[in-house]
RNA sequence: GCUACUGUGGCUCAGUUGGUAGAGCAGCUGAUUCGUAAUCAGCAGGCCGCCGGUUCAAGUCCGGCCAGUAGCUCCA
């Protein structure tokens, strides 16, 4: 695949780039034909991403259908065909802007001005098109083979609520058809996966209209929901950790001294008692503030690692909700830690294995990302700097790779964010590790040091799964609701062939359930096949016990597993063998 | 909150240019007693998201609201 650069200079396109280059490409032809379609449009930014391109585009009053992006996508085809050859020039400042303002393009202006460093100014030129481009590119048109325009949405300029909604186009674009074809499948494959679908089929979990946001658990989720919690509370207690409950609603004075209300009112929900305002938790650091502040502490009682499975509300906005991934209310699987200022970075360290043992236990791959100082917060410069650098010299003496994401840590400190991946690769944050000089400042929250001084602990804020209801979604969509027996909420179905053995089958039932397995008998009066059907495609239980004549007079049974495979077993060893799988937790 | 789209029985969806709602699955009843991914028949089930408007007539057209989907913004 040839490209040409913007010095003019045509090249083999190194392997690696050429997806991101032909998605450019894309990304310029698409905005062609929208000015051809639309003389009026005027161009924003319009990239490659992850699996094509998109353009942002402002159209003034006219809204796109359906059908225009059909036809945007015609007339791509179009030029395709026409096979322009794509060309590069360069222009100094002065002259870029003049080209820019003669073809009406404000925001490209604008960009220029933007960019007060540069002197010159790139543009690649295809037929009457122009855009202004640092490359590289396709060198003819008709080297674009495959892509497909998927949808439109809106998208600020600049990425600032403040400025402009302009029209996003997104679409995608491969190397040839099958490779787009490939990945269109991939897609459907992904939406099979959606934890809201997979939730409503195996009834973990619903939403209702009049509680927007607000998520019911059903028995099979709170099976799910109960198991990861005595799972967490293991590993917890084992690692030094106490655990304590606060309440959901308090006075305004607290958050007022929190930092909260300053910085987060908007997100909070609040209510009145007695005349006076009340907020109902976002977070609950607070909560966990007054439990330490409520005695006195010796430096030897530090660390100190205070656990709380906290429910939470925040309003979120409308338009972020989505499924158990965004949702109003949550439990954070939250602990705060108090520690000297010569603990923090065992402790980060201490934190950082925990959160890696639990996603390992699952399977995840993470990435990691370090988020500084946002421009709402409180605090000194000397603090964020400190509390900065505790972070990333814990993630350096871990040998832990990580992004930075400037100003986006929490209003009160810097923080290191744990991401995983849902099933079409969106990126979700679960755990975070968060540093707080502020809280115990507000809270004049102290300990006694071996000099027999009063001095301030640093407070530690933490959660592994993030919310238990995100980690419940990701889990859903990561296992495809084909959750390991230990969490699955029905571990061992028995399926009698008939009714003539379902007193065997009873007897089974019983067995497992009293060696404390989660059993449920098919009582209906269907074939086998049906029974099977039901539990693998609905319930996707791990176990299937099939019982028929033949096992009832052996005294045994036929274990069908979710992959299929079918063994024959007698009941004690494999009553033996999933008490163990479940004791283990093993995946 | 913003942009675009969607909203019909528990679930998945049909419903022509406006003429008074239809299927499959699930449910119930009956028959069948069956060997590893759907046995057959019958029955029942619908303020067509909500409110208002246009019309002789609205699931269908218009407006407002509510909820959902994709993306943006924001976040665990």
């Amino acid at each position: 695949m040839k490209i040409i650069y913007k010095d003019g200079t045509v090249a083999e396109c190194p392997q690696e780039e050429e997806l991101h280059v032909l998605r450019h490409t894309a990304a310029h032809i698409m905005a062609q034909a929208i000015k051809r379609l639309y003389p009026q449009a005027d161009f924003a930014f319009g990239p490659a991403t992850d699996n094509g391109f998109y353009y942002d585009v402002d159209l003034g009053d006219t809204k796109l259908t359906d059908e225009d992006l059909a036809n945007i996508e015609k007339e791509m085809k179009k030029i395709c065909k026409e096979n322009l050859p794509i060309k590069p020039f360069i222009l100094p400042r002065d002259k870029a802007i003049q080209l820019m303002e003669e073809r009406g393009e404000k925001y490209k202006v604008e960009h220029i001005n933007d960019l007060k460093d540069e002197t010159e100014f790139s543009f690649f030129q295809q037929g009457e098109y122009v855009d202004m481009c640092i490359g590289p590119h396709l060198t003819y048109t008709k080297a674009l083979k495959a892509f497909k325009i998927t949808q439109q949405s809106g998208a600020y300029w600049k990425n600032d609520k403040n400025n402009k909604m302009l029209t996003r186009i997104n679409g995608i674009a491969f190397r040839n058809q099958e490779e787009l074809d490939a990945h269109l499948k991939l897609l459907e494959e992904a939406a099979r996966r959606d934890h809201r679908k997979i939730g409503k089929e195996m009834q973990l979990f619903m939403f209702v209209d009049e509680a927007p946001g607000f998520p019911f658990f059903l028995p099979n989720g709170m099976i799910i929901k109960n198991a990861l919690i005595d799972y967490w509370r293991e590993i917890h207690t084992k690692a030094g950790y106490v655990e304590v409950s606060t309440p959901l609603i308090m006075n305004r004075h607290l958050w007022e001294t929190s930092g909260h209300w300053d910085h987060y009112k908007d997100n909070m929900y609040a209510t009145k008692i007695d005349d006076e305002d009340y907020c109902i938790k976002p977070m609950n650091c607070p909560g966990g503030v007054l439990v330490y502040r409520s005695q006195p502490h010796s430096y030897r009682d530090l660390p100190l690692r205070i656990g709380e499975l906290g429910l939470v509300h925040r309003h979120e906005l409308r338009g972020a909700l989505h499924g158990l991934f965004r949702v109003r209310c949550f439990t954070q699987d939250d602990a705060h830690l108090f520690v000297r200022p010569d603990q923090i970075t065992d402790e980060i360290m201490g934190v950082v294995h925990l959160i890696n043992s639990v996603y390992e236990k699952f399977g995840f791959e993470y990435f990691v990302e370090l988020s500084t100082r946002p421009e709402d917060s409180m605090g000194s410069d000397e603090d964020w700097e400190a509390a900065t650098n505790g972070l990333i010299q814990a993630l350096e003496r871990l040998n832990l790779p990580y992004t930075v994401n400037e100003g986006d840590g929490a209003f009160y400190g810097p923080k290191i964010d744990f991401h995983l991946r849902d099933s079409i690769g969106r990126t979700w944050q679960c755990g975070t590790i968060q540093l707080d000089f502020q809280m115990p400042l507000n809270f004049h929250l102290e300990y006694v040091d071996e000099d027999g001084q009063k001095k301030r602990p640093i407070m530690l804020h933490r959660v592994c799964f993030g919310s238990i209801e995100r980690f419940i979604g990701i889990l859903t969509e990561h296992y495809a609701g084909k959750f390991p027996t230990w969490l699955a909420p029905t571990q061992v179905k028995v399926l009698p062939v008939s009714e003539k053995t379902l007193d065997y089958a009873k007897q089974v039932t019983e067995t497992l359930q009293n060696a404390g397995v989660r059993a449920v008998l098919d009582e209906s009066n269907e074939k086998i096949g049906y029974k099977i059907r039901q539990a693998q495609q609905v319930d996707r239980v791990p176990y299937m016990l099939v019982l028929g004549a033949k096992e009832a007079e052996a005294g045994n049974i036929s274990i069908r597993d979710r992959s299929g495979e079918t063994t024959q077993s007698s009941l004690d060893e494999f009553v033996a063998k999933v008490v163990d799988e479940i004791k283990e937790r093993r995946s």
